[in-house]
DNA sequence: ACCCTAACCTAATCAACGA
DNA sequence: TCGTTGATTAGGTTAGGGT
């Protein structure tokens, strides 16, 4: 319900992006992948970008998804042992993996001046307005979206706390 | 029409960084 | 140390492409 940003127009501003084919043998590494980690640190969804020759943020959408995907079948079968099947690891690993997450991107205030100003005139850009925006401050278009999903949620737990006063709360910091 | 799944969303949470 | 905020997650929805 809140997500749909004009029901009724196509707008090059609101296009989602165009749907990724994977080959089979993207499929089969992918694939191959999650099952060893499901997962996987920020260095390996780099590896395998490159290895796949795809951005990394379909990577990191693609084990979104299959993880989803599992979990949603597991519910159907409720049978086999879930204790001990796959977490064959050693501890040290898992600390590694957990640390290493992507290092975040420090924005400038001229950036985030761009960004709120964009934020304010549409918080739910398209495809096309966030690789515009992208090369506008230079940042990769997957931070931008990541920026756009951290500000509305955050705008909505305003709300939530401040009904009145949190419509005019816009500004930069 | 229906199915599969990439793209996208919110909400909660983890965690880096600066005051 | 603590608040702000970028990154990641669970879990759900929307929509594109194949059957």
């Amino acid at each position: 319900m809140a997500q749909a940003v004009s029901p009724n127009n196509t707008t090059a501003a609101n296009r989602r992006r165009s749907r990724t084919k994977f080959t089979e043998d993207q499929l089969k590494i992918l694939i191959n992948a999650f099952n060893q980690k499901p997962y996987p640190s920020y260095a390996t969804k780099q590896r395998l970008a490159l290895e796949i020759n795809t951005e990394e943020s379909r990577i990191q959408i693609w084990f979104q998804n299959r993880r989803a995907r599992h979990r949603f079948q597991k519910r159907s079968e409720p049978e086999e042992h879930l204790e001990s099947s796959q977490d064959e690891d050693h501890p040290e690993e898992k600390i590694q993996s957990r640390g290493d997450r992507r290092c975040r991107t420090s924005y400038t205030s001229s950036q985030l001046h761009t960004l709120i100003e964009a934020f304010m005139n549409n918080p739910y850009p398209g495809i096309d307005s966030r690789q515009q925006l992208a090369i506008e401050i230079g940042v990769p278009e997957s931070r931008i979206q990541i920026w756009f999903q951290n500000r509305r949620s955050r705008f909505h737990v305003q709300r939530k706390r401040e009904p009145d006063e949190a419509l005019e709360q816009g500004q930069d910091l």
